[in-house]
DNA sequence: CGAATGTTTGACTGGAGTCAATGAGGGTGG
DNA sequence: CCACCCTCATTGACTCCAGTCAAACATTCG
């Protein structure tokens, strides 16, 4: 059984705009159903064009792109409550690959409708240009620490974000967080080397400021935390789910 | 006088869908009036929400980020026929500041205008929504290449992607192409110290696949330029302008 | 128990950053 | 007209952060 977008109990957190039964209904209509894939498949690929586009319901997973030398450059991770397939839906290829790094539970919408959903209200629209831009600005932010954030810097500027974006989407308080991913995933968002990324983690073990053990990550101190990332704590502020 | 929307050639060009002429006189109705603002004029700031929004007409600028400890990381350069403002105008809020590199004339529209504008026809929410998509997808690559690309691989790609981005919005052809910036825009927009950025550059002119003389930029073997910043050549899609 | 995957370390290397000085033009005021 | 200044490009010398290589551990799993 799917489940109904009405007790959806994702779109009432706290990092989501409220929505209005009318908007509930509508987006009901527009989703065809659910998907669950296992830890390791890929979603999205990138240069296709997708006749499905999908919300994360559960589970965790990475956008990311490969460089013809082989070389992995994860974009972003995937949380529950993100639109995938954006791009495709709207310019018709994709920018990245997405893959589920656990079991994940998806959406489904079908970009044949998309336009028909747009055309209801235009609400729709603003709500759609405002996820990609959501995300536009989120990869400027990453951009500007793969670009100048050393490498200690990015690791806890990571961290903290990470944090944050779990903590809105009501997946985790007091500063601990599931976090399924690889220091190899960790590695290539930041565009740092494995080994690299390892010893600035240990760092950070060192100076008390976080533990990762296994999937689970806990922050110590996240005033120190951000302060080493050269970031403030700001809180999330909400956006509009489909 | 300021340039009737029926009348810009601009909109014209290869890089843009075609319009319809009820589109163009909408369009029209959202234009507000011209802005022309000097080199080095700041248009838009981080954190802030301009009420006005711009599409760049002529002239080049750069959108950027500072971190605290003064670091700059260039988050794109700004042609003709790029929107100004989008974040603002849905979050409420930039996530990087717009600076004009030359003088510069923009079209002026009202934030608070968008609403209308977008309920008028769910094709503008398509085609909003769409820029911000292509954005996205631009900063994906960029971020791959900061995070991924060699010194000289990235001044390659970059020099790649600047020609095509002008040659499609017609500024450039022939492999030869304006570029009113300094070496220190380049260097913060892939992540490289001025001086590193200097040698790499050189390197390519040793290598005789481009000349940076003054403002003027000439690709001499694109097909090597590309293989050495590990892209390929294709022509960008089509997009709206606003 | 071996095989596979992921984490951790140490030793070494090298690409990119930093520092500093020199050039090269372009304005401008005397 | 020219000396002075300012900005930007260029170069060399040196440093160091981060990458590479390689091996040891730790866990899980069939």
């Amino acid at each position: 059984m799917t489940t109904k977008c009405d007790y959806c109990t994702l779109r009432r957190k706290a990092l989501f705009d409220p929505m209005s039964p009318e908007d509930v209904a509508a987006m009901q209509r527009f989703k065809v159903g659910e998907l669950v894939v296992d830890a390791g498949t890929q979603i999205l690929m990138e240069g296709s064009n997708s006749p499905q586009l999908y919300t994360a319901l559960y589970g965790m997973g990475l956008r990311y792109r490969y460089l013809e030398n082989g070389e992995r450059q994860v974009i972003n991770f995937v949380f529950p409550g993100d639109f995938l397939g954006l791009q495709a839906g709207l310019m018709g290829e994709m920018g990245h690959s997405v893959e589920a790094t656990t079991r994940m539970t998806l959406c489904v919408f079908k970009r044949s409708d998309l336009w028909s959903y747009m055309s209801a209200d235009p609400q729709r629209g603003f709500e759609l240009a405002w996820l990609a831009a959501v995300e536009e600005h989120f990869l400027g932010e990453t951009l500007t620490t793969v670009g100048q954030r050393t490498a200690l810097q990015s690791v806890a500027w990571a961290f903290v974000k990470l944090y944050q974006r779990l903590k809105a989407s009501g997946s985790s308080d007091d500063g601990v967080f599931h976090f399924p991913f690889k220091q190899r995933d960790l590695a290539d968002a930041l565009g740092l080397s494995l080994v690299h990324t390892n010893k600035t983690i240990r760092k950070l073990k060192e100076r008390q400021l976080i533990t990762w053990i296994g999937d689970r990550i806990t922050i110590h101190d996240m005033p120190a935390l951000a302060r080493t990332g050269l970031t403030t704590l700001v809180e999330p502020r909400t956006r509009p789910i489909m």
